[in-house]
Formats: C-alpha cells, structure tokens, sequence
DNA sequence: CGTAAGATTATGTACATACATTATCGCCGA
DNA sequence: TCGGCGATAATGTATGTACATAATCTTACG
C-alpha cells in the first residue's frame, strides 16, 4: 500500500478486497460531489484516524473544502484510504465534535459555516501571568471578613442571610501593584475556607484547585479609577482600568464572585485562540 | 437488566455471561481504589456512552471523585454497568479530551488537577451582540485606503511592502456610536477583499465567514480616550475604553490586523465558560 | 397535483475481537 | 543496594458486524 506508512497493527496490509483506490496516492480528480480531493493524503504520522483528521482539517484550513460543502461519506472515504468505515467515523465524529464538520443523518456531511464564535480568550490566573513573564509575584490580604449577604454587601444571586466571607487583596508583579481584587465566598457551597489563611495561596488559585465548578460567568469592562482604587493601584485618579467579574457556579449554586480591577496600562488580557488541527499542521 | 433504559438496539438484552453487577444500580461500596461508586448511576437517557459520560463527569463536578484520585478501570466500568469496553473507552476517551480526566497506558485513568486554564471568554461579533440585545446595529466605513506596509502604517508581522487594505469603521447601537474599528487586511493573502464594497455586511464578519483562519490571537486592555477618538465616540477624552486588539493568522501567514475601540460603559465582554457534561447535568 | 407511505441512504451506536503501546512492578543477579 | 529486564496491566487503535435512527427521495394513490 504505496505511500501509506502504518503505525504498528500486525504490519502485514488490510486487504479490503481489490483495492479500490491506493489509500494515500496523490490525485487530481472531483469525487462524485465535485469537491477537489487533491492533497487529500495522509502523511503516515499517528494514528490512522488521527492522519485522516489532518487531512480533512487540512482541506478545510487550506480553503480547498468551502464552508457548506457536502464531504464524501464514510463508505466512499473508507474506501479513498482503504481503511474500516468506523476509523473514518473517529476521525470524522471528532471534527465534527471540535466544530468544522456539521453532520446530518441521511443528509451527509458538510463543512461547517461561520466559526464567527470561536474566538475565544482564555484567562490565566495573575499569578501564572506574573510568573510566566518572568517577574515576581505577591499578594496581600487587605481585609477579611464574614458576613451575611445584605450587610453592606448583596450578592445579587445569593439569598439574603447567607454566610459569605469577603476578602479584599492586592496582587504585586515585581513590587508594583497590578490589580485589586475584591472576592465573596459563598460559605455554605465552601465552608472550609473559613479556616484558610490564605498566607502562601492566593484565594483565587486555592478555590480552583479545591472547589469543581460548573460554570464561570465572565463580564470584562473598562472603567476609570476611583480616587479610592487609584490610591491603592498607585495611578492617577481616572486612569484606565480593566474591570472583570466572574461568578462562578457549582451546582447550580454560586460559589464566588470576584471583581479584580488592573491598571490597563500594567495588565492585559492575552491569548490564541487555535484549533487542534491547526496546531498539529502547523497553519 | 433492571433500571437500565436502552435507547435502541434489538431491545433484546445485553448477555456477557453471569451479569456480573446489575448495571445502574445504586452502589453504596467502594470500588477497588477506595473511589465512592456512590450515585454513579446511568440515567437510561441517550446514547450508553453519554450516560456514562455524565455518571462519570457528575461525580467529579459533584466533588465525589477528586482532583488526582484513580478511576476504575475500563475492565471494571465495563463489568460494573454490563457494557463492552468500547463503550466504557468511548466515554472515557472524550471526557479525556474534554480535560475532565488525564489517562496514562499501564497506570491508568486519573481526575484531572486544576482546571485553572480552562476559563474563556467567547469575543463575538459585535453585530451579533447589538442584534441580540434587540437594539438596530448600523456600521459606517470612514475611510478605506489601499498602501504598501511601512508607507505610514506598520504592520509588524508582515513584511515592509506587503499591499494592505486599510479600513477604518464605526459600530452603532441605536444610533449611538459603540465602537471603533480599525483593520489592516492582508491583499496577499485575501485578494478578493479589494472588490468587496462593505456596503451591506461588515468586514469582521465579511472576513470570519469567508477566510478561514487558523489562529488568533487576542490582546485586550483597558486605555483611555485620546481626543480624536473621544469625538468619534462621543464621549469625553479620558473615558476609559476597552481596546481589543486581533491578528489572525492562516497558513502560517498574518490576515488581518484589527484594533477595536469601544467606549467602557456601552460595551463589555461578557459570556460563560461550561462545560457540555455540565450543561448537560444542570449542575 | 398533493400527500402519505414506503424504500433508501447516510450517520450513530454497540459489541466482539485482536493486537499495539507503554508504563509500572517485581524479580533476579551482580 | 542497585540496576536491568521481563512479565504484566492499563490504555490505544483498528477491523468486522450488526442494527438503530433520521432524513430524504420515490412512488403510488387519492
């Protein structure tokens, strides 16, 4: 089976009756969808299913497979590469998973339009961010608290009377203040908390490596320093600020709320969004 | 095979043998590794996989299974709820790639530790956030120029020469300015953007439906208004906006360059990072 | 001409089997 | 005690087979 290097099995080849096509071979003709199957090879590295993905990625990466394009089906690609119709479906199932393919019984397989909503910024733990450029991360608890949500304090989706512990700290990169966090605890979903000191882990990377959360609700803004906050951050009152607020659920119940507040011109948020296929081609 | 609802098949009942353990039956015992297999029960909704899928994921979002302990094998899942270990790898598998669970051959399957980096922020098209917050989103073109990289404007990932399309663009909600655009777009790598008028649909959206991209990268920050931009925007200089800076890259080469302005109290990031296995338990 | 029933087709799931791959464990010998 | 090496146990991949499911298409009938 020219140009096809297998990743182990018995090495002997599958047979698949008269070969229909030399699974791998560089063509140049439509299938019976007028789509180009050129450069539709597999490039022999990693598993068969894993080859067959990049390929498909690739086409549709490369703009060779438009978006609405209906892709040969399992039997005709089993067929092109000479493998078992259910390595084609692995291989085809987890794109259509990671969002390039639409499928539809009866109906086949096309490529998806508009990944307009696949941009995504994640976002690092300040921590990880300081550390990672190099400079030296600290934070300090300015205050700590317990109280009953509606004294002086309401979380909105919390009932009133809740135990809530609040916590206020600053977070330092080399010296310089960078952002204030200001933090509500649900203690009825993490009662533990109360009894940490929080004097080497910041809150924010203690709750997520002990409490599993659901869903995390994010709302990224920009506002200008309060005298107050401009104090605190060392910047001028009025200075531009990125605002984040993230609600985070377990259980369908919420678990904290945290508003940090970082000097725009000493923070950013920054990241690539990419997809796996992409990665693995180097596109 | 009480309690457990098939979705499909013959209707006829699994063998394999003695029925080891009556499948979905509530277990208060520990499993081999001392892991609870309490509530780790099917819910004969869909497909075998997905509710193992979500037995499977509930114990862990439940907190019952944590961060670094051992899974029962795929032997023992697959003895435990009567089905073949395809299943059980089937669902295991993709809650693998999901990052729920980290697997290692011969050691075994393991709850992952720390979904610290698992937050994200979805950056939608701002067209389709105007619409759905049932406001009337109207864009207008400035200005458009076609120069070489270098000739007043610098683009830095692409090289001194390079034809660019030069855009620049206000967004309205209501008729209030929200945003402002300004792209530089790669005429070698999108030729066809020199014949497209923008009189209809706007260029962030022009461009994600019909290049692909396999990379982008965001910077988000928060600045201040400069005068100029003040004025477009119609907001007093100082006022802190949110700026969000895009490259997009594709076959290892720069697309578009887009830098957002838009006024910190008519705009914010906003969206909700969950899982599927969550959405799917209500949790 | 429209509609309903049935045939067809493509994807979806499940199981059995077989073998590959890779750590890990434990034994044995230096 | 340490190092190596083979047995072993766990996951990973591939195939064949069978049937389910859901559209779409076709045909026949009113």
């Amino acid at each position: 089976m020219q140009g096809v290097a297998r990743q182990g099995l018995t090495g002997q080849d599958r047979v698949g009756g008269p070969a229909p096509t030399p699974a791998g071979a560089p063509r140049d003709d439509l299938s019976p969808n007028g789509l180009s199957l050129d450069g539709l090879t597999l490039d022999g590295r990693g598993a068969l299913f894993d080859q067959i993905k990049r390929a498909v990625a690739g086409q549709i990466l490369r703009g060779r497979w438009q978006a609405g394009q209906r892709l040969p089906n399992e039997a005709e690609l089993s067929n092109l590469y000479g493998v078992s119709r259910q390595t084609v479906h692995k291989a085809i199932a987890l794109l259509a998973r990671e969002g390039f393919l639409v499928r539809r019984r009866r109906a086949g397989t096309f490529v998806a339009t508009g990944r307009r909503d696949r941009f995504a910024l994640p976002i690092e733990d300040i921590g990880d961010v300081v550390a990672r450029e190099g400079r030296v991360y600290e934070f300090r608890i300015r205050e700590r608290k317990s109280l009953r949500n509606g004294q002086g304090i309401r979380w909105p989706d919390l009932p009133d009377g809740a135990p809530i512990l609040a916590l206020e700290c600053l977070h330092f990169s080399d010296g310089t203040p960078i952002q204030h966090e200001r933090r509500l605890v649900n203690l009825d979903a993490v009662p533990e908390v109360a009894e940490e000191p929080f004097d080497s882990v910041a809150p924010s990377r203690w709750l997520v490596d002990r409490v599993p959360w659901s869903s995390a609700d994010h709302t990224v803004r920009a506002v200008n320093a309060t005298a107050e906050m401009a104090a605190l951050l060392g910047v001028e009152a009025g200075a531009a600020c990125l605002s984040i607020r993230r609600q985070t659920m377990h259980l369908s119940r919420p678990v904290t709320l945290v508003h940090f507040l970082s000097v725009g011109d000493r923070f950013s948020l920054s990241g690539s969004s990419i997809t796996d296929s992409a990665t693995e081609l180097n596109l």
